[in-house]
RNA sequence: GCGGUAUUGGUGAAGUGGUUAACACGCCGGAUUGUGGCUCCGGUAUGCAUGGGUUCGAUCCCCAUAUCCCGCCCCA
């Protein structure tokens, strides 16, 4: 049996319903923002990846799917979001776009050569957004706020915001020494990834999971006082304006991100999701002020989040949050025999053309197997058709929620189905949705 | 890249060194309900991950490979 490659899944049946709607969620929030969707290759050249994000770097090392194309060009499956945006946005050169600040968002799937684990696949999907060319920390603010807002939008209670800031260059080149100095007379009380961290990326040590509780990394320097008093201002400002947009955060003094591009403000979002472990950081991002320049734009600010939605989806499960799906059908169409079957191509092509949501028997199955068939697609409607009622230019629905059987004149089937749909009539479930949404019924218990 | 666990039919799963590998669900058909959702009966053909080995014989023992899951590294 041929089988999928390692770390990737195939998306059908009930779970791909639940990713078309989330998706459908994003759109419609990313709407309101006023962002524009964009969608760049999943492959670029390989230096779009290895120039933006370090070419020493773990990540391009031994992270990425590289290949070489017929061509002999060193191409690479996009391993995140922001650099083929930023190249697509110096290419397109939107940094003449008369509305500005160009803010985009994309959605698409990613390629990290990993060993797959818990919430960690090779292919994996990828909400994120980035926006260019505006240095204002409401900006910060904002993006923070989008994936804040889509988590609680989806239902999830619980989450949290971690911000911290790097500072600019100055600040983050200062703290990066005082960090040196501070551990190198301990170096030998560290654990052996952190000695090794110390040469390639001190701010890691940080968030060592080994170290995390020991007295040295409690007394390490702390980011904040090594902010100059533009980087002071300015973080104090993103903090007032998550305020204003109501988001609630917590600075975590220890939360650095890897990469040298980043400065200024980084955050990660995590949802506090009870068996969830230490895969809870659903979304992450910063700004990244000396990116497009480093891919050969101009200098332009920057700053993204991405958000991983497989993980979203396993912190949905968990949670068990129900999404509103609609799985039902308008009407099923059976037939008793199959001497009404061509009738029955030609209804079910009628009444789709005319809008709704119809299926047929295809399977030639005895009557019982048809109504078990009906209501496995929860159909509303059960269309019976028999030989004597069509010659009398009858058809038979049966409403399949209140048993009742009408005998409508072939003519006459759009009204029999406009009738019904119009009054427009809640089933349980939807208005035990709406309650839940009103917040008049908050203080209504059971 | 390193380490650990696992791998039985559409699904959930029992099981043994030796002729026909339980059981349940699902599905299909039939009986009975006026046309189903209950009950009863019957059926359910590339089944013990793949390749080697040990053995008279392996689904069950050993090795390798693949995949899955769980840690580590890393986390864009």
């Amino acid at each position: 049996m041929i089988v999928k490659p390692k770390g990737t899944y195939d998306l059908y049946g009930s779970e791909a319903k639940k990713w078309q709607y989330v998706n459908g969620v994003i759109d419609d929030l990313m709407s309101k923002y006023n962002y524009d969707y964009i969608r760049t290759p999943i492959f670029e050249a390989s230096e779009v990846f290895h120039r933006g994000v370090g070419e020493t770097t773990d990540i391009v090392t031994k992270e990425t799917y590289d290949f070489v194309d017929r061509g002999n060009r060193n191409m690479t499956l996009r391993p995140e979001g922001t650099a083929g945006i930023v190249r697509s946005y110096i290419e397109n050169k939107m940094y003449g776009d008369p509305t500005q600040p160009v803010k985009l968002y994309y959605n698409g799937t990613m390629y990290r050569y990993e060993r797959p684990q818990s919430g960690r696949d090779r292919e994996l999907t990828q909400f994120g957004v980035e926006v260019l060319g505006c240095d204002d920390a409401l900006i910060d603010a904002e993006v923070i706020s989008i994936p804040v807002n889509l988590l609680k939008t989806l239902g999830l209670k619980e989450v949290k915001v971690n911000i911290n800031t790097l500072g600019d260059r100055e600040s983050r080149d200062n703290y990066r020494q005082a960090l040196l100095k501070y551990f190198k007379p301990h170096l030998k009380d560290l654990c052996p990834d952190c000695q090794e961290r110390f040469n390639k990326n001190p701010l890691r040590i940080l968030d060592c999971k080994v170290d995390k509780d020991s007295e040295i990394l409690k007394n390490a320097p702390v980011t904040l006082d090594y902010l100059n008093e533009e980087s002071k201002k300015r973080f104090d400002d993103v903090k007032k304006y998550l305020t204003l947009l109501e988001v609630e955060y917590e600075v975590d003094t220890k939360l650095v991100r890897g990469l040298d591009y980043y400065n200024h403000t980084v955050f990660e979002i995590e949802a506090q999701v009870a068996g969830f472990g230490s895969n809870n950081v659903l979304a992450g991002g910063g700004r990244y002020n000396g990116l497009v320049d480093l891919l050969g734009g101009p200098p332009t600010p920057g700053i993204s989040f991405g958000m991983g939605l497989g993980r979203l989806m396993m912190a949905l499960d968990l949670e068990k949050i129900e999404l509103p799906i609609s799985d039902s059908l308008d009407a099923y169409i059976m037939y008793v025999s199959q001497n009404e079957k061509e009738y029955a191509v030609t209804l079910t092509q009628y009444l789709r053309m005319n809008g709704y949501k119809v299926d047929m028997e295809y399977m030639n199955r005895s009557l019982k197997g048809q109504f078990k068939q009906a209501d496995r697609y929860n159909s509303k409607h059960l269309i019976i058709l028999n030989e004597e009622e069509l010659q009398n230019d009858v058809i038979k629905i049966k409403d399949n929620k209140t048993k009742e059987e009408t005998l409508v004149g072939i003519d006459y089937i759009l009204y029999y189905f406009e009738e019904k749909t119009s009054s427009e009539e809640f089933t349980d479930e939807e208005l035990a949705r709406y309650l839940e949404n009103d917040e008049n019924s908050e203080n209504m218990e059971d």
